[in-house]
DNA sequence: GCCAACGTTGGC
DNA sequence: GCCAACGTTGGC
């Protein structure tokens, strides 16, 4: 199993929206980036993410699981754009901020510091386990 | 609201 | 196929 994070802005997309669409989960739209959208190529179902809001907050709120494999984002005409199915696992009882993620010398590599723009973002064993265990979750979830 | 970083587009 | 211009993202 493999791990990631998917960013959004509350503004247009929420942790609380993502909880209220409950476990049937929802397309993960609008994607609009080669490298994002092979992230969510990569996929399996069961696959675990980091929920992160970007803008505001900019912290990692919630767990989500990969629920459908890619497949077409019904939001554009244009054949390059896929997306896949995310649903909420859990809340993160502390949320983990990109402040205590820059300030971890165990995440320093993380795409979310290295490559502050990429919205669907690898995220390792190591780094998972991390996140998880200063977000209060301990064990991590596996 | 600003601006740096970076991805994409389009002219050559 | 290169690279400058442009647009967008996202932290501050």
């Amino acid at each position: 199993m493999a791990f990631w994070l998917f960013k959004s802005e509350p503004d247009a997309w929420s942790w609380d929206k993502q909880k209220a669409a409950g476990t049937k989960g929802t397309e993960w739209t609008g994607v609009r980036n080669y490298l994002a959208r092979n992230n969510m190529r990569a996929m399996q179902i069961g696959d675990k993410g980091f929920f992160y809001h970007s803008n505001e907050g900019l912290e990692v709120v919630g767990i989500v699981e990969v629920c459908a494999l890619v497949h077409h984002d019904s939001t554009t005409d244009d054949p390059r754009w896929e997306c896949v199915d995310i649903r909420a696992v859990q809340d993160v009882p502390i949320p983990v901020t990109l402040k205590d993620v820059k300030a971890n010398p165990r995440l320093e590599k993380m795409a979310l510091v290295t490559s502050m723009r990429l919205s669907v973002q690898p995220v390792t064993p190591e780094e998972w386990k991390e996140v998880c265990r200063m977000g209060g979750l301990d064990p991590a979830p596996e």
